[in-house]
DNA sequence: ATATGTGCAAATTCTTTGCATTAGA
DNA sequence: TCTAATGCAAAGAATTTGCACATAT
């Protein structure tokens, strides 16, 4: 068997790798640009604005609708995937491909947390069983982090 | 007893009534804009957009931005619950202070059902073991409805 | 009487689009 | 070569804000 079959390399260049093999399979072409975006949602990790991501890619590497461009095109063949945190930006995140899962985001400094687990299985089951089909479900935890509450603490005293 | 100290009054007059109240009582004034959309909200079902909401109020009744104004204030006093169903508006619902719910959205028609029950009550507890303090959480399914289904089948034939 | 609410216009923020130019395959 | 990708500027959509005027209490 040849590795580059396996669905989701566990190491980064190997995502890296992975993932430039699937934008060329889909018929998109490998630019600078979209190579750096994969680059850095592979190593860095939480999920990012767009801004954040221009911001964070190489000064002068492309023109911040370029990002936006290739996230859409990026999101197509599912190598990154949307968040929703409710705040009127988008973030976005490498798809590992690994099973769904969930953020806990904080209110106060938006620090991002990964919950390994999904546990809206049973709910998509009943909305099946109601008739719906494609069901897919979005589920965001928010709260005050540690950090936080420390910090809120001391500066209230 | 005093029936107004009811927590969730189940008629929909008694619910405007308890809502002005709630909104008297919190300093805010009550206007004829604040009243009409109250109104709406208790009686029309189903979240609705901003402007959404402007369109079926009685025509020059007010500004949208009045709308987007008011809706903040009662949000603020929890009488109304923002969803985010992540196409970039947000919809409002009167919150009847019963149990928490969710939504199935239909991606073709937008149609929105309602779940009458929370599943995410382990999942916040898990959280707060977590350590974050103040959690909730939003939770959203997304389907393709019954009668979309088949009138993609009919137009497809 | 006085603070709160409203209308109108304009600003903000995030995101998308049009079009001429550049550059992958 | 030839189509897809990019940069720049501008459009769009939803929402928010500033300020003078109106109105609920």
């Amino acid at each position: 068997m040849d590795a580059s079959h396996d669905a989701s390399p566990a190491c980064a260049s190997e995502r890296l790798n992975h993932a430039l093999l699937t934008l060329k399979k889909a018929g998109y072409r490998i630019t600078a640009p979209r190579r750096a975006l994969l680059d850095l949602l592979i190593h860095e990790h939480g999920p990012f604005s767009a801004d954040e991501l221009h911001r964070r890619l190489p000064s002068g590497m492309c023109d911040p609708v370029t990002v936006y461009r290739s996230l859409v095109a990026l999101e197509e063949i599912h190598l990154v995937r949307r968040c929703d945190f409710g705040d009127g930006t988008y973030r976005f995140e490498f798809n590992t491909g690994e099973h769904h899962h969930h953020h806990v985001i904080c209110r106060q400094c938006s620090s991002v947390e990964t919950l390994d687990a999904c546990f809206a299985a049973g709910l998509e089951r009943l909305v099946r069983q109601m008739g719906y089909t494609n069901v897919t479900h979005t589920l965001e935890l928010f709260g005050t982090c540690v950090c936080c509450q420390t910090r809120l603490a001391a500066g209230s005293r």
